[in-house]
DNA sequence: TTATCGCTTGAACGATCGTTCAAGTAAACC
DNA sequence: GGTTTACTTGAACGATCGTTCAAGCGATAA
């Protein structure tokens, strides 16, 4: 075993992240990794099988950070930071502005149904840390009580989901950063009536 | 002159819509058109060249509609009833909740310059139009007076991106019409100070 | 009639795609 | 020591990619 499995899917994530998995060829791949077509496939089977490992390691990664928002001492202000940092980076690191999950999703017909699988399964995990943060938000008092947790998890996720587009797009910070302030106004505000 | 230019670039844009720039093989191409290589090079010269067609008819369509919207007796309610159209379709039709336009710019690195161009400069003419609507709502007394056009376009838009990709993951339409009306309370409600 | 033009056809091109495979290496196990 | 196992190499495969091109068609202009 010549090289490290964490180095690998860290590289292998970079690449898929910046080119998605449909542009990342299996030769981008071998070079990313400077590892040989037969390696590659003697640990991954596929590149989807590679691309499967990525999207999970992805998403536990995001699911770890999410639940510290959820623990912190001001769950409602370190979700502002949340927001902030994962999308106002420094111009080098712009892809990472685009959730990889989200990217994944406009690929969703064409990555394979086992990554499809990943990639479903992920979004739901991460509504459910979102819906962690709502409650430990209305259980510190900084949202009030009657704020309806579930549906207020899915549009806080949407949000999320539209802010990254958006920031891709954006040459500066403060238009995006009126959007997050946009967004935790909203989120303290009124709810529709379920009466539908 | 054998086929219709505007069958054409019809069929083109479903095809486009549904698969994607890169998924969209000439082949895909040439039988969804009924068409040879060759007479799609001679009019198009290119993939890429008859895809940029596409999108500028796509957003010149979706202009026409915003300005519907805008020049409605209640903008704001043809804007929700807009909203509903667009995102709660029939499942038969369900690439259509995707915004081509937002879909091409999860490919804009692959796309070509062109076409990359065409896609850019058709996002900030639909932003152009939400505002349009956003000032008629102020005009027509159904939005305050103080509603920041500027500001409230740009989120609007941007509301209506992170909808399509929310929509396009919902099973039944219920959720994605609670996000609805969700918009249509924050576009209301409260607009943060512009003092960053 | 002849020339020109836009459009059409369909075989074929070179490049690239994801993947396979025979062969080799090194550590682990019996 | 011998066998197994996990991993490595790099050439090569068949399929598919976007595109080209010689040839032909039919309408228009001279």
């Amino acid at each position: 075993m010549k090289y490290d499995h964490d180095e690998i899917i860290e590289k292998a994530t970079t690449l898929f992240w910046q080119r998605g998995f449909q542009a990342a060829g299996m030769r981008d791949i071998q070079q990313a990794l400077d590892m040989r077509p037969g390696s590659i496939y003697a640990r991954f089977q596929s590149k989807e099988g590679l691309f499967k490992l990525v999207i999970e390691q992805y998403a536990q990664n995001s699911e770890k950070r999410l639940k510290q928002v959820a623990e912190a001492e001001s769950p409602l202000g370190a979700l502002y930071h949340f927001f902030e940092t994962a999308l106002t980076g420094p111009d080098e690191q712009r892809y990472m502005r685009q959730c990889l999950l989200v990217k994944s999703i406009a690929e969703l017909d064409i990555i394979g149904d086992i990554a499809k699988k990943a990639v479903l399964e992920s979004m739901q995990t991460l509504k459910a840390g979102f819906r962690d943060i709502i409650e430990a938000c209305i259980e510190k008092g900084e949202l009030p009580e009657q704020t309806p947790a579930k549906l207020a998890a899915e549009w806080l996720q949407n949000q999320f989901v539209g802010l990254r587009a958006f920031a891709l797009m954006q040459d500066e910070n403060l238009a995006t950063t009126q959007m997050i302030d946009k967004v935790m106004v909203d989120l303290k505000g009124q709810w529709p009536q379920q009466t539908h």
